[in-house]
DNA sequence: TTAATATTTAAGCAACTACTTAAATAACGA
DNA sequence: TCGTTATTTAAGTAGTTGCTTAAATATTAA
């Protein structure tokens, strides 16, 4: 921390300019890194891929699928309805969740990279 | 788990094909998700962002703009670079970190979103 | 060689995650 | 009403994360 970097080549003007640009975009970059993270969990980035393809699904549905109990499922659920990215209604005593478009959008382009049958491999 | 859902509308046929399609994408998922949840952090976010920007820095280019202890930064750029997100070339006791633009795809609409200027703020 | 700088590694720790099982809540039909 | 189903909530816990401080490593220059 702190006391800067005393490296002969250390671009004082750069560092001050990003420092500048990040104080600019740090609002933002904690929205989507909230997104992130949340899509960041496989299971929950299987459930976000799964509501893209099916419009809706339950946690019943979403349990059978993805082969884990209900709370876990629910639990995820939670988090996501909670981060905004889908949000549920209820229909008897079944709830169904579905994607919130708008705020969505942050990973729209990597779910649309999944549709294509998985080709594409990263090194990861 | 498994001792499937009982409801009246659960739609077998959908379930099984959910089931299919998600053992088909089950390995991109895996490695996006690992991407996802590298960016989903905020320092590493905005350690992105500003390689995007710079093209290249050093951990202490980074301790000094993210105000943050050289080893935090260390620590963050170790698992990025072992994520295959970044790549290091050391130059004289300083080491440079630049983005691994192959493997970055999946989060550059993420990272473009960013330099529109955070307008546009999510609800999340 | 010695001292200084840049970086990484290691150990410790508080906070968080993602599951488990059990219990609570809610809607339905007999 | 009672029993069943769908879902959520709660409590417990093993494993992970992200920092801290201290020590190790590597490069440079006097």
């Amino acid at each position: 921390m702190s006391k800067s970097c005393i490296r002969v080549f250390a671009d004082v003007e750069q560092i001050q300019q990003c420092k500048e640009e990040i104080n600019k975009v740090t609002p933002s970059i904690a929205t989507v890194a909230k997104a992130l993270s949340l899509s960041g969990n496989e299971v929950r980035l299987k459930i976000l891929y799964l509501l893209s393809k099916e419009t809706k699904l339950c946690p019943c549905d979403l349990s059978d699928i993805l082969e884990m109990t209900v709370p876990a499922i629910s639990q995820h659920l939670k988090k996501l309805r909670e981060g905004g990215l889908v949000t549920s209604e209820k229909v008897g005593q079944t709830v169904f969740y579905s994607l919130v478009e708008e705020n969505i959008q942050v990973i729209r382009p990597v779910l649309a990279s999944l549709f294509n049958g998985s080709k594409k491999e990263q090194v990861i």
